[in-house]
DNA sequence: GCAGTCAAGAAAAACGTTTTTGGAGTTCGA
DNA sequence: TCGAACTCCAAAAACGTTTTTCTTGACTGC
């Protein structure tokens, strides 16, 4: 492992000069075909990489995108959006830098400042649910791109899932499937999925005619026993309804349990439909869990495009976008008895 | 937002020269105290960030580790690994430059390569699923950790859970209890998690002097319906086990159905351990599962702290370091009947 | 009182590129 | 035929640091 190859060994080698190299490699400059075409073989066969830290110093262009996500750890959402960013960042020669926050405001101070010293060309600033926030001040001069979550502050771009889409899309699967009593599994929490997915429900059964029953709608914590709660709730009403429609799939998890504590099959007995379709839920229960997959992957992939065009394109217009939500059916829906 | 503030611009407001800013603030050179205090409250007030671009460029060091993995996507533990290895670079000053194979021979390549020209000071390669690897040639020269990954090449250093040691403290609990047929549902993928798990159990058993009944080990692919399955065929024997120990959580999870489908309660009639505490399903499931935690956090950070002691100190040798399986006792598991 | 150390800091070189400027040869219009 | 314009490429400056080398003055030991 002799020297690292530079542009000065690939310029000797091919009898020309830095410069050449350098116009014949990025594309840019005057020079006849003929010599590019010899520069890029030599350069080939030297094996030559550039140094992205001197390419980067000289044109203000690192090539590398930060990635601020609030928590990588618990859901395996952030690996699907972190995974959506990078497949978009490989294909346009992009590296991304991910540092993580754990929603600590001083710590994502450091960690913004880490990635700015290391001229990040732009930021992904991401959250694991869906919520409001508010952009750092540090981030005003630097493309940003909000994923999953959303600014007061319309400068920046920002896609999040369609929330009230999404519920009216499962709950409209349990109209068509016949039911007219549903109830709904919701979130105690104060987030923006939570407000939009109770407007969809909402919306969907009066788009078609069906009253709403307050007393269907039961909120617990959003995890496996508080799904298992509002069910178990919900299931007591004198009028049983022959749906649930839960907030997310660890809910739904819980509704599971509720129905058979009271002797109910699902579907027979209970239709169920969930949001978020956690393969590890949703396709190891028994029967399948139908639900309605959030779009993590492709809001990391649009984020990157986008923040990609702002870089690269001059006075891009902030955009904010909502993604469609798709029904993943499986096998917990059935006409009503 | 006027010009970015440099190393020169804080030199002229001290009255001293660059040199003696940048000692002064690395903490090299010769300089006495009194400079040195001055030149950093200027820095300070400046707010003066220096380009770690150029830095690296002059000191070949960026400050930055790359990390490798093959799949970041479908489990929570890839998000687990990285946190763990954030949380070590956060505290060294370092940042995470992380890229996905997808398994692709070639993209691996191209990324590792992307990496390399970014000048990354060293390289965790990571795998999701203990197993064994063949570290790309690239990597000769660089300084390289592997993860969750071990390779016959034992110049890396690499850090793994104890997949004996974890076999070994599950079976024991459930032998602890006072069970002495215990069934394995076991993972059919010649991997080295396999392996390892299903000596630990042997080895158990052995050391408490109990029989292995071969008929109550069963493979089958390593997720629900694949744990349904094996559990199912494993309470068919006529003599059936008190206690099953499941490969992992989502077989575990299987384990649930099939106990349910043949009318036996969990842990009153069969008690059940897993591996993984996977949280989503671990902490979902009713009764709570009582599993044997893989240390993906730990070995993020082990590999962090190992990888920079690599970097920075000179001749260190390389470890093959197992890591310690606690296990998180919930509520699957009780004496037999 | 003089060569030799030493402390403190300045000047300059270096890191490996990209970009700007410049220069030699060719073609072209008048 | 002469300058202008163009083509192709080279030389040099620039990016913002760190590191090496050099300077200056003060202090030692004898």
């Amino acid at each position: 492992m002799s020297k690292r190859v530079g542009i000065r060994d690939v310029a000797d080698a091919a009898g020309v000069s830095m410069t050449t190299v350098s116009h014949a490699l990025s594309g840019g400059g005057v020079l006849s075909d003929r010599t590019r075409e010899h520069v890029r073989r030599v350069a080939r066969e030297l094996n030559y990489a550039p140094n992205r830290l001197a390419s980067g110093l000289r044109s203000q262009r690192s090539q590398t995108i930060g990635f601020v996500s609030d928590e990588i750890s618990t859901t395996p959402f952030a690996g699907r959006v972190v995974l959506g960013a990078q497949d978009g960042a490989s294909e346009r020669d992009l590296v991304l830098m991910i540092v993580n926050t754990n929603a600590d405001d001083a710590l994502e101070g450091r960690e913004i400042g880490a990635l700015l010293q290391r001229q990040v060309d732009g930021i992904l600033f991401a959250r694991m649910y869906h919520q409001e926030v508010e952009v750092p001040a540090s981030l005003a001069g630097v493309p940003t791109v909000l994923v999953d979550a959303e600014s007061a502050d319309k400068r920046f771009s920002s896609v999040v899932p369609d929330e009230f889409g999404a519920a009216v899309t499962a709950t409209e699967h349990l109209i068509g499937a016949g039911h007219r009593r549903i109830g709904y599994v919701c979130n105690q929490d104060d987030i923006l999925a939570t407000a939009g997915r109770l407007r969809g429900f909402r919306a969907a059964m009066a788009a078609h005619g069906l009253p709403v029953d307050e007393s269907l709608i039961v909120s617990a914590t959003p995890d496996g026993p508080g799904g298992r709660r509002a069910a178990l709730r919900i299931l007591e009403a004198s009028d049983a309804p022959t749906a649930l429609f839960c907030f997310n799939d660890r809910m739904a998890l819980g509704a599971y349990q509720a129905a058979a504590l009271n002797g109910l099959s699902v579907p027979g007995d209970l239709s169920i439909v969930g949001v978020d379709n956690l393969e590890i839920i949703a396709a190891d229960l028994l029967p399948g869990l139908t639900t309605v997959a959030l779009p993590h992957y492709e809001m990391g992939r649009w984020a990157i495009d986008r923040l990609h065009r702002q870089i690269v394109g001059d006075g891009i217009e902030p955009v904010q976008q909502e993604l469609v939500c798709p029904l993943i059916e499986r096998d917990s829906v059935a006409p009503p008895r």
